[in-house]
RNA sequence: GCCCCCAUCGUCUAGCGGCCCAGGACGGAGCCCUCUCAAGGCUCAAACAGGGGUUCGAGUCCCCUUGGGGGCACCA
């Protein structure tokens, strides 16, 4: 049974690189009948923010990433928030440190002074301390930490199903801390403890893992426990290249539905960062991803996030939406004054098919509201044969004709217009642009004249067709 | 500083020694269609970082250089 394991801490929001670590954890669970895993690293206490919880939950909620086993919902290998594992972690470290397999360091603040000098040292000096050193420590109620105990010799190689094999020379990994003096672990120690004890066969995680992986082999080879398999994910990086980062305010889950995009279509973007399904498609529903999702497909380099191809990909999945989702999904997006006046049904009908972002609907149907103040030579247009004066002229006749017609409905008012258009000898267009120009305002439209001229009625088409002549006599 | 990893069009990518004077997609340019735009159809421009090897043959294997990323925290 493969289960895998999607193991956020709560100090923020959740950016789009967690998300994806999250949906490739869920893909591949789903993809082998296995299990997805849900657990909160919440082991340093200073950047764990509890009511950020919410946003991890939300997030998966909405990507549709559903876990079997979490916070909340049992599945026997709880409890699935670290902090409530303290014990566990305590035991772990008390038989580590039996077995030699880490130690006691009473050293203070070294981290940050190796950070400072750049001089990194990897064995620290109480690795050496005799039991009866330590014992005296303890005595005097010193705060310590407990540190690993990497080999000094040999090396260490393990298989990665993204990057292959990879060896490291032992004396390269660092002792570093597994306990912390403030009694919580480091994910480095709780990691480990976790993944073996949640049953994790497969840890699919950032690519900044990847170079700790050895000593955490180390310690489930000194535990007697067999190691998972490794997916290391590759990064992805903003356009510049640089890497995403929370405190840039980079991309989040949350903010690009902000912006408009749908769920599935970012969900759809960022399977596709880093993996392809092996064939030509890009298109892809949720259940779809999890029939193709495959690990050997997954990339090695970092893939740079870019709007472009979200977009495009967002309007594919508006368009895919039926006509009734879509509706149900705009309705937020129209200003109140147009679900009001007009049949907003029939309007998102005429704009699905040119939505992009959904935040662009309040400008997409603006016009209707208001016909923007527009300029004269709008009229003019030289592929339709469209002229101040032929404007005029046909604006004229065509009023009465509008006027008389019996059903106002875009099929009805496109026969009788190009009915006119043919009695005349004139092109379709050279009759429908001024028209639609004259009820507009705008040079590109969602919509033909027609279509407009339904949502607008007869009575507001007609009004505002009136306007436009008398613009044009001036004109003239 | 030390260690590890990565490197194909602007971007996402296909390519696992000959099928590649490198294919697809987004974006760009153009044409067609058309009651504008969008959609759709067609066409074009656009890449194997550089240098050495190995091989009959290299984008594909090896080495070096360069560039980029990650790690070396009592953060995850």
């Amino acid at each position: 049974m493969v289960r895998t394991r999607f193991a956020p801490s709560p100090t923020g929001y959740m950016h789009i690189g967690n998300l994806r670590t999250a949906l490739y954890a869920y893909l591949f669970a789903k993809r082998h009948d296995g299990k997805l895993i849900l657990r909160i690293e919440d082991t340093d206490r200073k950047r764990t923010m509890p009511q950020t919880i919410r946003v991890i939950y939300n997030s998966l909620e909405l990507a549709g990433i559903e876990y079997d086993e979490g916070p909340e919902k049992d599945g026997g290998y709880g409890p699935y928030t670290q902090s409530q594992r303290r014990e566990i972690y305590n035991r772990y470290a008390a038989e580590a440190l039996e077995k030699g397999l880490a130690y006691r360091c009473f050293c203070t603040n070294t981290g940050e002074k190796a950070a400072k000098t750049k001089v990194v040292e990897r064995r620290d000096p109480c690795r050496t301390l005799t039991p009866e050193q330590v014992q005296e420590r303890l005595n005097q109620g010193q705060p310590f930490v407990i540190r690993q105990r990497v080999p000094d010799e040999g090396t260490s190689t393990f298989h990665d199903h993204v990057f292959g094999e990879i060896t490291v020379k032992n004396s390269d990994l660092d002792d570093q801390v597994l306990l912390k003096s403030d009694g919580f672990p480091t994910y480095n120690f709780a990691n480990v403890i976790d993944d073996h004890l949640m049953g994790i066969t497969h840890v699919i995680r950032g690519l900044e893992y990847l170079s700790s992986t050895p000593k955490y082999n180390l310690l489930y080879a000194g535990f007697g426990w067999p190691t998972p398999e490794y997916i290391h994910l590759p990064h992805i990086t903003k356009e510049n290249g640089r890497k995403l980062s929370k405190r840039e305010g980079d991309a989040s889950f949350e903010d690009l539905l902000a912006k408009g995009y749908l769920p599935q279509a970012v969900v759809n973007y960022i399977a596709l960062l880093g993996w392809n399904p092996g064939d030509e498609r890009e298109f892809f529903t949720l259940p779809e991803l999890i029939a193709a999702f495959d690990i050997d497909r997954i990339n090695k380099s970092s893939a740079s996030f870019t709007l472009v191809k979200l977009d495009w990909l967002n309007s594919q999945h508006v368009r895919a939406l039926s006509p009734e989702e879509f509706y149900q999904i705009a309705l937020p997006y129209y200003p109140a004054e147009a679900v009001q006046r007009f049949d907003v049904a029939a309007i998102s009908r005429l704009i699905q098919s040119r939505v992009i972002r959904l935040t662009d609907i309040p400008q997409m149907v603006d016009f209707l509201l208001r016909l923007p103040d527009f300029p004269v030579d709008l009229f003019v247009h030289e592929k339709s044969k469209s002229t101040i004066a032929s404007s005029l002229n046909i604006l004229e006749q065509a009023l009465p004709l509008l006027q008389s017609l019996e059903t106002w409905e875009n099929l009805a008012l496109q026969e009788a217009l190009k009915a006119f258009a043919q009695q005349t000898g004139l092109k379709t267009g050279t009759v429908m642009w001024p028209i639609r120009i004259a009820i507009s305002g705008l040079l590109n439209t969602p919509g033909g004249a027609t279509e407009i001229a339904e949502i607008l009625g007869r009575e507001e088409t007609l009004r505002r067709i009136n306007q436009a002549v008398s613009c044009l006599r001036q004109a003239a």
